[in-house]
DNA sequence: CCGACGATTTCCT
DNA sequence: GGAAATCGTCGGT
C-alpha cells in the first residue's frame, strides 16, 4: 500500500495537484463532480466516478465536526489541502473527505456517492450483498467500497495510493442545493453537489431529521 | 464520569 | 415509513 504514482503515467490519468485543493471546499466540491477516483490496495484498483459531494466548513458551518475547533479527531481538517480527513460514525460506518483550503483553516469536502467503473468483483468482495449501483452511493458505503478505514486518515492524496483523476471523465449538470435548517448572510449556503440525473445519486432525503423514537 | 447522539446503513412492516 | 445496530466523541456535571 501507499506506492508512488508509475513513472510513465498517461497524462489522462495524473492527479489532481495540489493546488486544485487549496482552495474553498465549495469550489473544490463543484469541481470534484464528475472525476475519477483511482484506490490502489493489496487487493488490487478500485476505480470510481464521483457523483456526489458535500462541503463543509470550520467556524461558519454548523454542521461541521469542527465547528467548536479543533480537537484529536478532527486534527486533519486543520492541516494540509490533499489529505484524507477520514472518521468513523454510528459505531459502524467509515466516511472520507478530502482536506480544503490553506492549513489551519478547517474544510472539506465529503465523498458521498460514486460509481464504480473498474474493479467491481473487488468493490463487491468488500459489499456481497451489494447491487452495483450500490457500490459507493452512501458516503460509508464508498469508503467500504475503496476498503478506506481509520487507518487512512491523514494519506497524503496528491502522492498516495488513493488519487483523484485531474481529467474529468464525464461532463453533466452540477446540481447545488443547501442542508435544511442552514443559511448563512444573503441566504442559504449551497453546501451540497451532485450530478443531475445520475440514478446513483437518486432521491437523497434531504436535511435528514433524525428520528428518535423514546430514548 | 456520564449521557446523548451522530456528515449512516440495513432490515422490517 | 420507521427503528435497530453500535461505539467514539464531546459537552456538561
Amino acid at each position: 500500500m501507499g506506492g508512488h504514482w508509475p513513472a510513465g503515467t498517461r497524462l489522462s490519468n495524473r492527479p489532481l495537484p495540489r493546488r486544485f485543493y487549496q482552495r474553498s471546499s465549495l469550489d473544490v466540491a463543484r469541481d470534484l463532480l464528475g472525476r475519477d477516483v483511482v484506490c490502489e490496495s493489496a487487493e488490487g484498483v478500485v476505480r470510481a466516478r464521483l457523483v456526489e459531494v458535500e462541503a463543509y466548513q470550520g467556524a461558519d458551518d454548523p454542521g461541521s465536526h469542527a465547528f467548536r475547533g479543533q480537537t484529536p479527531r478532527n486534527a486533519t481538517m486543520f492541516g494540509p489541502a490533499g489529505h484524507l480527513y477520514v472518521y468513523f460514525t454510528y459505531g459502524m460506518h467509515w466516511c472520507a473527505n478530502i482536506v480544503c483550503g490553506a492549513v489551519g483553516v478547517a474544510e472539506a469536502v465529503l465523498l458521498r456517492a460514486a460509481v464504480v467503473t473498474d474493479g467491481r468483483d473487488i468493490a463487491g468482495s468488500r459489499r456481497p450483498a451489494s447491487t452495483a449501483r450500490d457500490l459507493a452511493r452512501g458516503p460509508a458505503r464508498l469508503t467500504k467500497a475503496f476498503g478506506i478505514d481509520g487507518s487512512w486518515d491523514g494519506t497524503d492524496i496528491v502522492r498516495g495510493s488513493f488519487r483523484v483523476l485531474a481529467t474529468p471523465s464525464i461532463g453533466g449538470t452540477v446540481r447545488t442545493g443547501p442542508r435544511v435548517g442552514v443559511s448563512g448572510p444573503g441566504g442559504p449556503t449551497p453546501w451540497r453537489y451532485w450530478l443531475d440525473g445520475v440514478p446513483e445519486v437518486s432521491s437523497y432525503r434531504p436535511g435528514v431529521v433524525r428520528t428518535r423514537s423514546g430514548r
